[in-house]
DNA sequence: TAGGCCATCTGGTCCT
DNA sequence: AGGACCAGATGGCCTA
């Protein structure tokens, strides 16, 4: 186990993790299943890389389609693939029925919101590229629950590991020496806290499936591919 | 098959 | 008035 994964985890499941799978149950974090939502060109089962990229190319893909939606907002893949369930205007659903002024104006905004999610989801994809742990080769794309938790705490870690650092700093200022690698200020996190992600990308997905705060497997990761 | 996650549509509300 | 934001509903896809 990697010592900052394991710090991740520790931190996700000290509050956040605890908070939501109270509120959520462990549904909240069931990682293993709904990443390949969609079809397969959509959301590959492929390392967080590789959903990048794909992720970029289907938002690409949808934002050029939503000019024409402004039109005719049914008209995407998505309306397409869902069948005639939304597909209103062409077999005679609640929007044919509206006056035509009405229905232009529905598929307008209806255009205008698909375009907003695709930029939250950009956001979304923007902030796993900058997560550490969302690389490792073994784990899934995160989830939006997963991405903004462990991102909550990846930012808490950093102003930990930030304060830990301002300490050692005073420390070696006030003509210390220091004796052994972690100084006794740095003692309650260890090395972890100066380097948190150290490594993490070499660690198996299996190490970073065996603990979390409990010491329990994590259901966090029980998505992974390499059991432990 | 159930559960989880997601995209989309939709109507309401708030803001500019 | 128009756009942004939000939450509920719905249905598709995937995994266990």
């Amino acid at each position: 186990m990697n010592a900052g994964d394991e710090n991740l985890l520790k931190s996700i499941s000290n509050d956040t993790l605890l908070d939501l799978t109270q509120r959520y149950g462990q549904s909240a974090f069931g990682f293993g299943a709904g990443h390949g939502t969609g079809s397969p060109g959509r959301y590959p089962l492929t390392p967080a890389a590789d959903f990048l990229s794909s992720q970029t190319a289907k938002s690409n893909e949808s934002g050029g389609e939503q000019t024409s939606d402004d039109d005719d907002g049914f008209d995407t893949l998505e309306s397409r693939k869902r069948g005639s369930a939304f597909d209103d205007d062409k077999h005679g659903g609640p929007l044919a029925k509206k006056p035509k002024e009405q229905r232009s104006l529905r598929l307008s905004i209806n255009a205008r919101e698909r375009r907003r999610m695709h930029d939250l989801n950009d956001a979304l994809d923007g902030l796993r590229s900058v997560i550490p742990y969302a690389h490792s080769p073994s784990v899934r794309k995160l989830s939006k629950i997963a991405t903004l938790l462990l991102a909550k705490n990846y930012i808490l870690m950093q102003a930990q590991a930030l304060e830990e650092m301002r300490r050692l700093v005073s420390y070696l200022n006030q003509g210390q020496t220091i004796t052994s690698p972690i100084p006794a200020a740095l003692a309650p996190f260890g090395q972890a806290a100066v380097y948190p992600f150290s490594g993490s990308t070499l660690a198996t997905c299996a190490e970073k499936c065996t603990t979390n705060y409990s010491g329990t497997p994590s259901s966090l990761f029980k998505h992974c591919n390499d059991k432990p």
